[in-house]
DNA sequence: CAGTGATATGCAACTCTTTGCATAGCTATT
DNA sequence: AATAGCTATGCAAAGAGTTGCATATCACTG
C-alpha cells in the first residue's frame, strides 16, 4: 500500500495530525496521491499501531484538540526499505480519454466543453506549482539532498501540466472539426 | 463505475469476449484504463444481467468455445448518457514521486535505476504508439469521427510518453548531483 | 501420452478508495 | 440563544482493484 507510505512520507520532517496531514495532501503530495479525511485518519490509526507512527495529543487553544503523529524509528525504517523496492507504472484511469474514444456529433459540444474545464483546472494547478516553486525552490541545487527530490517532484507536476495544456490546444481544433 | 464504461466503449465497433477484451486492454484502451482479466469477465457477467450487453456463445475449432459480448441498445444508450456527465480529474498516484520526496545518499542510486526502468518502459510504449499512429492514424482529418476522438487520446498517449521522458531527462542529473 | 503453452473462463479473499453520515470543540456573527 | 463555519475526528457501507488459486479446451512437441 502506498497512501501509508505516503503519509509516513509527509511526515519526514514535520510531526503532523490528521486534520494537518488532510490539508497537506491537499497541495504537495497530495498531487500524486490524493486522500480523503477518512482515508488519512484510518491510516494513522493503522500505523500507530503497528508502531510505525507515534500520536501524541496537543492540546491548543481557541481550536479543538489535536493528535500530532511522528515516525518512530521502525517507521523510518520500513519506509527506507519501502523506497529500495520496485515501483510499477500505474495507468491513466481518466474519464476524459474514454471519452473521446465515443466522439459524436452529439457529444462533441460536452467533449471539448470538458477539455475546456480541464484545461482551466490544469492551468490553475500550474500556478500554484509555479508559485512553490518560486518560493522554495528559487535556487534548486543549493538544497538539502531531499528537497532536490521533492523539487524534482515538483518539476513533474508543473511538466504534466504544461504537457496537458499543450495536448488540450493540440486537439481542441481536430475535436471541434471532426 | 468507468471501467464498465471503458468497456462498452470498446465494444462499440466491435463484439469482443473476454480473453479478447483483456487483450485489447493491453493495448489501446488499455494505456488509460488497465484491468484484470477477473475484473473484465466480472463486468461482462454484470453488464450482461444489466441489459447492457448481450452475450453469444460462439463455437470455435482449434481453441475453446467463446462468449462474444455486443452492446445492445440500452448499454448504447446509457453510455451516451455517460458521456455527457461531469469527468472529475485523477490523481497521478505514482510511487515515484513519492519516492523522490525521499531521496537521499542510501537510496539515491536505486531511485536513479527506477527513473531508468521508467524511461525504457515509456520509450518501448511510446514506440508501440507510434506504430499504432502510422499504421491506422496517419491521414487523421479523413477519418470518421469516433477515430478521430480515438485519434486525440492516442496523441495525450503520445505526448505522455514524450513528456514523462522529457522529465526523465531533466532531473536525472539533479538526482545524480544531489 | 505427458508436458508445455495459448485460449477461455471463473471464484474468493483481501486491500484500497469513495461516499454518506455523524459528532464535537471552539469562534464569531446575528 | 441561534447559527454559521472552521477545526478535528470517526464509523460504516459500498464500490473498485489486486492477488492467488482453479478449471477446462485445444494444439504441438518430445
Amino acid at each position: 500500500m502506498a497512501l501509508n507510505h505516503a503519509i509516513m512520507t509527509a511526515l519526514l520532517d514535520t510531526p503532523m495530525s490528521g486534520y494537518e496531514l488532510t490539508k497537506s495532501f491537499d497541495t504537495s503530495l497530495g498531487f500524486f496521491w490524493k486522500a480523503s479525511h477518512q482515508q488519512i485518519y484510518k491510516a494513522l490509526r493503522d500505523l500507530e499501531q503497528q508502531s510505525m507512527l507515534a500520536g501524541e495529543e496537543v492540546p491548543q487553544a481557541g481550536k479543538p484538540d489535536k493528535v500530532v503523529y511522528q515516525l518512530t524509528r521502525q517507521g523510518r525504517d520500513t519506509l527506507d526499505e519501502w523506497v529500495l523496492g520496485q515501483s510499477r507504472v500505474s495507468d491513466a484511469k481518466d474519464d476524459l480519454f474514454v471519452k473521446l474514444y465515443n466522439l459524436n456529433d452529439t457529444n462533441r459540444a460536452h467533449i471539448i466543453e470538458e477539455l475546456s474545464e480541464r484545461a482551466a483546472h490544469v492551468a490553475s494547478n500550474l500556478s500554484l506549482y509555479q508559485r512553490i516553486r518560486e518560493r522554495s525552490f528559487a535556487e534548486p541545487t543549493s538544497l538539502p539532498v531531499r528537497q532536490q527530490g521533492v523539487y524534482c517532484a515538483l518539476l513533474a507536476g508543473i511538466r504534466h501540466c504544461e504537457w496537458t495544456l499543450a495536448w488540450i490546444e493540440e486537439v481542441r481544433p481536430l475535436v471541434d472539426a471532426a
